[in-house]
DNA sequence: ACGCCGACCGTCCGA
DNA sequence: CGGTCGGCGT
């Protein structure tokens, strides 16, 4: 019996696929990391792939570090040598080697979103863009859409014509690319793009990673962009010892989880893979290991929903389990409260454990309300996203220092810190620095280093060079042999006055700042004892840099985890509490008001999915009457999402008749008619209930009066709806076909809102 | 140069 | 609501 007989007959097939582009359509919890693991350990068992040769590349550090595990765990040799990392590692990893040939130095920094964003703000005021007309914010996303496509600022400009935002937008991110490259930095984005862009430009550097890499998996390939599509596509297509491209490509997705349209996820790459790369075997694995028959089903009717999806079912051999529970709350303090105190009770009668419950919501918003509640009744939790631990102040400040030591060019941490602590070196000073460096093409930092010969800063010369020498200090020590990396944050601390600031200071904040120090330092230490290589000051930057909160997810600690659906994909708990189930919430107000509702509200029913999934025994989903946000109450109805999972899958904790009305009820958004009413108020009638009667067999999602569509009809107006023995019978007038009686099981009416 | 305070504002998701 | 920014006084 070898390893390879466990798994059902589809994932052997995928395990035991040669050569070639192959699709795993993997539906959730069908056991897909099993089978990427497994075959991994079946290239270098049975046909002799050097683990050297094969590339995994996941989306989080998470996830990269358990394949890895779980490949050592079933490969018996050469399993170090495999290379299992992010896109983001994989792209730092490559132009740590060969930046050079782009332009680039090799000590390049990372900006992460919050330098991005100084940066802008920089790039706005230089190019005196009016940021109340286009907001940072926007121009930023135009930025960022237009790398994940890999339009370069100079495409960009060209596409443009008379629209003046766009304009605009093109010239800020010429501007801002520029003065990325004169910092010696790269934005997130950049990773990739320039990863791209060295193998466009330099077909040594490019053959050298298609000759390593002859086999190359992809997880979560449906949230991949152009980008990366792109990269993916250039690495695998190398060529063998026949002179044949191979295309040793095994990528493993889901389109219903497909959640990061946002950020530039294209879903074309996963729906025309076929078509990208000919000859490409799919696979699909359609069983579900994970989930009870009862949430599955769930999962699987409110996914029903979407149009255009790949043809597939999920099903599972598992018992039916307790029905999915509905509970729909008066406010979301109620809704906080009382499933925090279900859990506690549930836990001290033993019958689970905190770390078996996860608590996921739409927005990182929703969590404050719950960890309030939380250290009220003393209960262990992990809030994962809200407040990055690498953008707190302190910690962007040290680390500041560091990249400064480190990268002398990177203007933003210079101007982060040349002023913190307080050295009296004030915003007029920086101004005229800043203006020298730009009139003479030089960085910043560069500029400091001449104060003394900067006309009008004759006076406050004598508080930049202290700085300049105690950067020039650090930067020595650091090249000294022997020299470890965790003296010199040590140093920092010390020569910069910074720490010794704080603890003058005393109070709980600067104490809290302290302690998060502590724990930069113990990263540090971390970092240079387990780095596999010699550990350098940029390699730590970098490990900083891209690091999510997820990836430090421990589940072994008895805590109740709090997260977004977002960052929930990919993980499973025994029970899981889907809270803020309202229009308005989730899904959001701004899918529900986009140009293109259609297509968001899918995007948004495709995260109920992976929400609904993560559940393994037991999922209770909750929704409020009304709640705060931004200080402003919030009367939503429930969710449509709630309303697409059938009855007789719930158990709903309220009246059946409440139950069918509260769907009826007044939603008001701050963004439309609420704030609209308040300016000319109309009193607010409400809609007339709707014709449903209660019933075992489901609800509609339409009632008499509303506007439907009909697959064949098109659009009608509902007149009637009766319950007629275990179905409806709906009446709708078409204009173009008269009056039709339908049943609506069959007929599939949807709503037009 | 810097700290305080009130006005204003923006609203999601994230490596 | 909570963060940021700009004006003002020291």
């Amino acid at each position: 019996m070898s390893i390879y007989d466990t798994l059902n007959p589809e994932q052997k097939r995928a395990v035991l696929h040669d050569k070639g582009p192959l699709l795993i359509l993997a539906g959730a919890g069908s056991g897909k990391t099993r089978v990427l693991t497994h075959r991994i350990a079946y290239l270098i068992e049975h046909r002799n792939v050097n683990p050297w040769n094969i590339l995994a590349v996941t989306f989080t550090n998470k996830a990269a570090r358990e394949m890895k595990e779980r490949v050592d765990q079933i490969v018996g040799y050469g399993s170090e040598s495999i290379w299992v990392s992010t896109f983001h590692s994989t792209c730092v990893r490559i132009l740590r080697r060969f930046i050079d040939r782009i332009g680039y130095e090799r000590s390049f920094s990372i900006y992460d979103t919050d330098d991005s964003k100084t940066l802008i703000r920089e790039v706005c005021k230089y190019l005196e863009i009016d940021t109340k007309r286009i907001s940072e914010r926007s121009i930023l996303g135009a930025i960022s859409k237009a790398k994940d496509e890999l339009i370069t600022p100079e495409e960009f400009e060209k596409s443009v014509s008379g629209d003046y935002m766009l304009k605009k937008q093109a010239e800020a991110y010429k501007e801002y690319q520029k003065r990325l490259k004169a910092s010696n930095a790269l934005d997130f984005d950049d990773l990739i793009v320039k990863t791209v862009e060295l193998f466009m430009k330099d077909k040594e550097a490019l053959t050298f990673y298609q000759n390593r890499f002859r086999y190359i998996m992809v997880d979560e390939y449906q949230d991949t962009n152009t980008a990366q599509f792109r990269l993916i596509h250039l690495l695998a297509s190398g060529i063998n010892e026949e002179g044949e491209k191979e295309y040793n490509l095994c990528v493993v997705g889901d389109d219903d989880q497909s959640i990061y349209k946002f950020r530039g996820a294209n879903i074309q790459n996963i729906l025309n893979f076929e078509k990208a790369f000919v000859g490409t075997n799919v696979i699909k694995l359609e069983q579900n290991y994970r989930s009870t028959k009862s949430i599955l089903d769930a999962a699987n009717e409110v996914i029903a929903n979407n149009i255009g999806r790949k043809d597939k079912a999920l099903w599972t051999d598992n018992d039916k389990g307790e029905p999915v529970s509905y509970t729909l709350f008066e406010s979301d303090l109620d809704e906080a409260d009382s499933i925090i105190s279900e859990i506690k009770r549930t836990v001290e009668n033993n019958n689970a454990s905190y770390n078996d419950y996860a608590i996921l919501y739409r927005t990182n918003a929703q969590s404050r309300i719950f960890e309030e509640k939380l250290i009220l009744k003393n209960i262990p939790y992990r809030i994962i996203g809200s407040v990055n631990f690498y953008a707190r102040k302190e910690i962007k400040d040290i680390l500041a220092y560091l990249k400064t030591i480190d990268n002398g060019l990177d203007n933003i941490a210079v101007k982060r810190i040349i002023n913190v602590p307080r050295r009296g070196i004030g915003l007029t000073t920086i101004d005229k620095v800043n203006d020298y460096a730009l009139l003479n093409e030089m960085s910043f930092y560069e500029a400091l280093t001449r104060a003394a010969s900067i006309p009008g800063l004759e006076r406050t010369a004598s508080k930049i060079i202290p700085f300049v020498s105690m950067i020039e200090g650090l930067r020595t020590q650091l090249y000294q042999e022997n020299y470890d990396l965790t003296e010199l944050i040590d140093d920092v601390l010390e020569a910069s006055g910074y720490l010794k600031d704080l603890e003058a200071e005393g109070s709980d904040e600067a104490n809290d700042r302290i302690s998060n120090i502590d724990e930069l330092i113990n990263k540090l230490v971390t970092y240079v004892e387990g780095a596999e290589e010699e550990p350098t000051l940029s390699g730590f930057l970098e490990e900083v840099a891209l690091v999510s909160d997820i990836d430090n997810l421990d589940e072994s600690t008895d805590n109740i985890v709090l997260m977004t659906l977002h960052s929930a994909k990919g993980l499973e708990f025994p029970y899981v509490y889907v809270c803020g189930m309202e229009e308005g919430v989730f899904p959001s107000y701004m899918s529900i008001y986009a140009d293109n509702p259609q297509e968001e509200i899918e995007e948004e029913r495709r995260l109920c999915y992976v929400g609904i999934t993560r559940a393994m025994k037991s999922l209770s989903l909750s929704a409020a009457k009304h709640r705060m946000l931004r200080g402003e109450t919030l009367y939503n109805k429930p969710s449509r999402f709630i309303h697409e999972i059938p009855r007789y899958l719930m158990k709903i904790n309220m009246p059946e008749k409440d139950f069918l009305t509260s769907f009826a009820s007044k939603n008001t958004s701050p963004f439309s008619e609420y704030r609209q009413s308040q300016r000319d108020y109309k009193p607010f009638v409400a809609p007339e209930p709707k014709n449903i009667a209660g019933s075992n067999i489901g609800t509609l999602s339409y009632g008499v009066g509303d506007n439907v569509k009909h697959i064949k009809f098109g659009i009608g107006k509902v007149t009637d709806i009766i319950m007629g023995g275990k179905d409806y019978e709906v009446t709708v007038d078409f204009p173009k076909f008269g009056t039709k009686k339908l049943i609506a099981s069959f007929a599939k009416l949807t709503p037009m809102d």
